[in-house]
DNA sequence: GTTCCGTGGATCGTGAGCCC
DNA sequence: GGGCTCACGATCCACGGAAC
């Protein structure tokens, strides 16, 4: 299931596991769906997927809180440990995970529906928790951004595995490409395909370095004679950093590495905040607050 | 009439930062 | 070091409107 939000929400159903019967609505229904794809989200994220610009974004943040905190009360989700209290100002946000049992429902539905046999519950591990939840910061802003305006539409927004390549190499040898996302917008008849790098200021320049001869080999191993470079249009590269210094630190490590490149083309380095006017205008260094209100 | 949902306002719990 | 203020997210309560 993708959370691009669909109009019509999964219904309601009851689930038998073991001795329990789970009965769930529809809404719920999803919130196991996003935690799912997600892995991490805090009760703002899910506030945001679930958000729709009709209603107060401070609504949508009490309606999820309550159906979480029931979802947790049955077990279905658990909470981060040790997330009360902040190391920046104020307390930080709960963040959520899918429990065991919200495992096992999620899987029982999915066997009614396919038939396929049951994936084995892993427990979470933390360690990289906040590169996870920046990248589904990125993912929201994508779809905040389709949500205001009027000539973007978020066609496809994928995560981890969903968003891997498999290809063959210059070498020869089979391997794999693995962006932290997969986004394709429109931006009235333009449709742009990015893979998505979501920077959390941790990786040294060499390695970003290495990512982009990756990128780079993929995009020189996939192209086509017909349909030019992979999905048939030109894709580019985002690197989606914390702060400007991080920009200008990669943007002089990519140009000094690939001089014959002009900016943007097929690498382009920004902030959250420059995401807005790039997708919805096409332009760069323009800087957006995203709100909710 | 009852239930559900959205809303506004107030309050609580927490750590960071500032000042003495 | 201790107290105070501030910022922030979470939560509670009451109210009104729509749907059943």
């Amino acid at each position: 299931m993708d959370t691009l939000i669909p109009d019509n929400y999964p219904a309601g159903t009851i689930v038998k596991i073991g001795k329990k019967r789970i009965a769930l609505d529809g809404k719920e229904v999803l919130l196991l769906h996003l935690l799912a794809e997600h892995k991490f989200l805090s009760t703002q994220q899910v506030a945001k997927f679930i958000h729709t610009p009709t209603r107060l974004f401070k609504s949508s943040v009490r309606n999820v809180t309550l159906r979480l905190n029931k979802l947790h009360g049955m077990n279905l989700i658990a909470l981060q440990p040790g997330r009360v209290g902040g190391v920046y100002h104020g307390a930080e946000p709960n963040i959520w995970h899918l429990a065991k049992l919200g495992h096992d429902t999620l899987e029982k539905l999915r066997r009614i529906e396919t038939n396929e046999s049951k994936k084995p519950f892993k427990a979470p591990t933390f360690t990289f928790a906040a590169h996870r939840m920046a990248i589904n910061d990125t993912k929201l802003i994508l779809k905040h951004i389709a949500d205001k305006h009027e000539q973007v539409q978020l066609k496809d927004a994928v995560i981890e595995e969903k968003s891997w390549r498999y290809y063959t190499n210059r070498a020869g040898v089979a391997t794999s490409l693995r962006p932290d996302m997969y986004a394709v917008t429109t931006r009235g008849q333009l449709e742009h395909h990015w893979f998505i790098e979501v920077d959390c200021n941790t990786e040294a320049p060499v390695r970003i370095i290495a990512k982009c001869n990756m990128y780079l080999d993929y995009l020189i191993c996939t192209q086509d004679s017909q349909d030019g470079w992979c999905c048939g249009q030109f894709p580019a590269v985002l690197w989606v950093v914390p702060t400007i210094k991080r920009r200008e630190s990669l943007k002089r490590h990519i140009a000094e590495n690939f001089p014959d490149f002009a900016v943007g083309q097929p690498f382009i380095v920004i902030t959250p905040q420059e995401l807005p006017s790039l997708v919805a205008e096409g332009k760069l260094g323009k800087l957006t607050e995203v709100t909710y209100e």
